[in-house]
DNA sequence: ACGTGTTTTAAATTTATGTTTAAATTACTT
DNA sequence: AAGTAATTTAAACATAAATTTAAAACACGT
């Protein structure tokens, strides 16, 4: 990833533009014009830049991704000598929190929700890079909470799990949205979901 | 929806070819000509059956929404004279097969899956008529379950936390494919997938 | 078999969109 | 300040896709 510092400005803005818009209508449904129009540059520069749309997309993850991961570091904060059902709760809270939260840093997960739907080819390096270390992460506290007496195939499922709760949220929106007539998550309603999670999970880990 | 049988045959084929398009490859990136090709029938079809590709869009998820409907039925199938936690096992079963099972009634699924990520304007229409219905089939279960000491919140929040356990194992796929290198569900997997959920699940909402 | 309405076909048209071009402008170096 | 490289611009170009058209083929009741 090329730091943002050494990246020609226009060149930042055209990521920017392109990324809200990506995440907003896919890949397909994305024009150049429209991007260019957004942050005012003109039309050719999309091709300066980066060559062909097809990079530039390429580029565009990239950068999210970056920025997401300046928000949320690799460890999620968890604190390597809290007790198992801590660092649980710490995971679910940050993981939480960045999937719904409104900001820069929720753009990344809006694309790659849209890769797993409708991969462009920049999936495969997606997984290795941005899910598997999360995943990796999540189910080694599972571990932990489970004990030892259990298998790896028990803990890959009590993972997927807790993750399916957690991403639920984000891709089920417009369904919660329109059972509970709002078109967002406040801060309170973020909270509460935090907590309704951890609590379930730990509850059926507790018991497993 | 028009009922297949009042269907022009050549109009019904074309929805049938769409749809398994429109699921792999998402309306933006299906095209006419491949549809066509895929059933035999000349480009300006769809035009002449349909008037637009819009509209043969929106005909083609009635159509998959009405084979749906007919396999899984309303109730999914539920014994009204179960008992609380055997009306959850069997809707979980049922869900989760109708998810992953290779086949025709899985393409609305996918369709469906495809409309929250990328609305096209039919989403509302089938939120109220596929999609509440479910949910709250599931939420008077879950809270036959918890019993009466809970309130609507906490009944709502369980019901997502089972409905997105379940839908992680079709929207996760690319992940759980690459960490399992395999690229499909076996039956025996799909049975213990269920199994887990339902044990999970129950485990939670038991000491809820 | 005739005629009318329907369906099918190949070709033409239109529209949308990514890409290229070449000239104009700006920025930078000496 | 002059010259060179980098950037910006508007217009042209290319292509792919949806849609329309009009003629041909077909189906079917009389």
């Amino acid at each position: 990833m090329i730091p943002a510092k050494t990246m020609k400005p226009k060149a930042e803005s055209i990521l920017e533009a392109a990324g809200e818009i990506f995440a907003e209508q896919g890949y397909r449904k994305t024009t150049v014009r429209e991007i260019c129009k957004r942050c005012k540059v003109n039309l050719a520069a999309i091709n300066y830049y980066f060559g062909d749309k097809d990079h530039m997309y390429l580029a565009c993850l990239k950068h999210y991704q970056s920025i997401a991961a300046q928000k949320v570091p690799f460890n999620f904060g968890i604190n390597p000598s809290a007790s198992p059902k801590e660092k649980l709760s710490t995971f679910i809270q940050t993981f939480i929190f960045r999937l719904l939260e409104e900001g820069k840093q929720t753009l990344f997960g809006k694309l790659l929700a849209r890769e797993f739907i409708e991969p462009t080819g920049a999936l495969d390096a997606l997984v290795e890079e941005s899910i598997k270390p999360s995943f990796y992460l999540l189910s080694s506290i599972v571990r932990e909470v489970l004990g030892n007496n259990c298998t790896d195939q028990e803990v890959e499922l009590c993972t997927m799990s807790i993750l399916g709760q957690c991403l639920y949220f984000r891709n089920a929106q417009p369904i919660i949205f329109r059972l509970r007539n709002k078109d967002t998550f406040s801060e309170e309603d973020i909270k509460e979901i935090a907590e309704h999670i951890i609590n379930f999970s730990l509850k059926a880990l507790d018991n497993y």
